[in-house]
DNA sequence: GAGCACTGC
């Protein structure tokens, strides 16, 4: 049954030609801006069509999965988890009538590993007749492995059918890669967004940005303001110097100031969403970009740039700098103004520097570390990685050298086949170093200790320390130190918050993030369960001697010695220079040898997370 | 006084 407003959405019109396209092509694309209905519209058509075909949507995010799911069920008033479901870490919620299944493109990749569990030769996900690899344009390192691995599948299982579904951008890329000529593009109706640019090139974003917000206050008609910077630094400041400017602005129009990022703990998150009286700017990371919505934006500020990660491969740290957007990007921060009407962007840069920007952003799987997902394809069974035909191909002495370490780790033997260590390694959600730590802390009987750390170890934002009463952050740490070490000292914090009745006031009295600690409680939770595959028996000594002995093998690429005559550790692998990040119990203590679980380049070369040793 | 964008298993 077709309700009205199925009907209506401009997809409809497509659905007897994709229907058939399907029919006829192995692999198609469906090409359309965020608005035309594919995501919900299409598995469904595909449902009516053949209510037998299993149907699996992934995505690249938790919270969409679960809400296209939840939307979907609701126009087929079907109950959520029977005809259809969603699947996310965490939260299965599918059961045996379920159809249309949407999930993360993590947890499909996970499907494929859990198969060499049940049985090496049965990695085809045979439980799916049709597979829709959502938002592909995002090109996220998981998207781009799964169109790898479907690619390969579709020539094992001639009847299994994919779709790509993206934003009108790179389709030849995908079409040529898929080998495909089944093109559909859709057109939405969207509301027109006129963009400005400013006339001279700016010196300072964040004075710029406070001008362009207040000049927009005072003269434009009502509407709310987004605007796009860089992190809670320069929000911390536009906010800062947008409040004062208002006070001594005598002006009548009132201007509610709100902040948005990722950082900021949920319950302060929720306040950027509410209805304002006045007018609201909201002052928002890449957050608002792709992964949330606010209702009510008529007027966005975008100030360039962006902060993006990215992995250096000869020097062997991660970064994380300042870069300027693409032209997809800056469109899709414009966009955010015409969701509801007809909209206006602001760019504070201009226009000549517009079209000298790059098209798009450089796909995530060339520029981070590919190790843990290196491990997950030799895990599904991929002979050779260094060959395997992805859309992108990563450098390749970056995979041999991960291949290298992954031999280190014992995941890989000499001719680099996965041995059942490595596989034991890639049925957990950790980066290799720390499945090969866990599994090995296990075999020592110190895995109580080591399950403790490694989960908190897995959350970010922690803490979360006002601006003005961030001096505490020393005084807090030590009072959870142990053994001048970041890995014990946070495993300490979980097993007080464990311990303790009220745990929303214990966050409180610390700076921690209550919802964190809630999410590292449930990662320990999951790890355990997935370690039942593994654990035999259970002996359980509480030894911090060989919790470090254990970390340092397993981190034996992250080394590092003080160097007193560079006042700084100089790292084992590669001599780079690096600093104690001041988050750590360690900063300012200059033991002389420390093994540590990042190292990232921000304002200086950090050291994240970090434990000193005896020696190396 | 220092200080990490976003997402996922």
């Amino acid at each position: 049954m077709l309700n009205e407003f199925r009907t209506q959405l401009p997809i409809f019109q497509f659905r007897e030609k994709i229907i058939k396209s399907i029919r006829d092509n192995q692999v198609i694309i469906i090409a359309g801006e965020t608005g035309c209905g594919k995501t919900t519209q299409i598995p469904q058509y595909i449902y009516e069509n053949d209510p037998n075909v299993k149907i699996a949507v992934t995505q690249p995010r938790r919270l969409a999965a679960m809400t296209l799911a939840e939307r979907c069920s609701l126009e087929k008033q079907t109950k959520l988890g029977q005809l259809i479901g969603y699947n996310v870490r965490f939260d299965d919620c599918t059961s045996k009538e379920t159809q249309i299944t949407f999930l993360t493109d993590g947890m499909l990749i996970r499907e494929f590993i859990i198969g060499i569990f049940v049985d090496y030769k049965d990695q085809q996900l045979k439980r799916y007749d049709v597979i829709i690899i959502d938002e592909a344009h995002e090109r996220t390192v998981q998207s781009d492995l799964l169109l790898g691995l479907l690619k390969n599948l579709c020539r094992r299982r001639k009847q299994l059918k994919v779709i790509l579904m993206s934003a009108t951008m790179q389709i030849e890329k995908f079409a040529n890669y898929l080998e495909t000529e089944a093109i559909h593009i859709i057109e939405a109706r969207t509301h027109t967004v006129d963009v400005f640019n400013v006339p001279i090139r700016q010196q300072d974003y964040v004075e710029s940005m406070v001008n362009t917000i207040l000049q927009l206050h005072f003269t434009q008609p009502e509407g709310d303001i987004l605007a796009f910077l860089t992190g809670q630094e320069d929000i911390e400041d536009v906010k800062e110097i947008l409040i004062e400017r208002m006070k001594i602005s005598n002006q009548e129009k009132q201007l509610d100031v709100k902040m948005l990022y990722s950082a900021l703990p949920p319950e302060v998150q929720l306040e950027a969403f509410q209805k304002s009286v006045h007018r609201k700017v909201v002052l928002a990371t890449n957050i608002a970009e792709t992964s949330i919505t606010i209702d009510g934006i008529v007027y966005v500020v975008d100030c360039g740039y962006v902060k993006i990660r990215s992995f250096q491969i000869g020097k062997a740290i991660d970064t994380l700098l300042l870069a300027p957007v693409s032209k997809a990007q800056a469109e899709q921060r414009a966009g955010r103004a015409g969701r509801q009407r007809q909209g206006q962007c602001y760019r504070l840069y201009t226009q000549q520097t517009y079209e000298r920007l790059a098209k798009y952003m450089l796909p995530e799987i060339l520029r981070v570390n590919l190790l843990s997902v290196i491990l997950q394809m030799k895990a599904i069974g991929i002979q050779n990685v260094l060959t395997f035909d992805l859309i992108d191909r990563p450098d390749m002495e970056l995979m041999l050298a991960n291949l290298n370490q992954l031999v280190k780790l014992k995941a890989l033997d000499s001719e680099f086949n996965l041995t059942e260590h490595g596989k034991n390694m890639s049925s957990l959600p950790l980066e290799p170093q720390f499945s090969h730590f866990l599994i090995k802390a296990y075999e020592c009987g110190i895995f109580d200790l080591a399950l403790n750390s490694i989960s908190i170890l897995q959350v970010e934002n922690l803490f979360y320390f006002q601006r003005g009463t961030k001096e505490s952050m020393q005084k807090i740490l030590a009072k959870f130190k142990i053994a001048n070490s970041d890995h014990l000292t946070k495993a300490n914090i979980l097993r007080k918050y464990e311990e303790t009745q009220n745990k929303k006031s214990f966050c409180k009295e610390n700076c921690l993030n209550h919802k964190t600690l809630q999410k590292a409680m449930s990662v320990k939770q999951q790890l355990k369960d997935y370690m039942k595959r593994i654990i035999k028996k259970e002996f359980e000594k509480e030894d911090y001697d060989k919790f470090k002995q254990v970390l340092s093998e397993a981190l034996m690429f992250k080394h590092a010695v003080y160097s007193p005559s560079d006042q700084a550790y100089k790292l084992k692998q590669t001599n780079q220079l690096a600093y104690i990040h001041p988050e750590s119990v360690l900063f300012n203590q200059k033991p002389k040898y420390v093994i540590y679980n990042e190292v990232i380049l921000t304002k200086k070369v950090y050291l994240r997370d970090v434990t000193e040793i005896d020696e190396l």
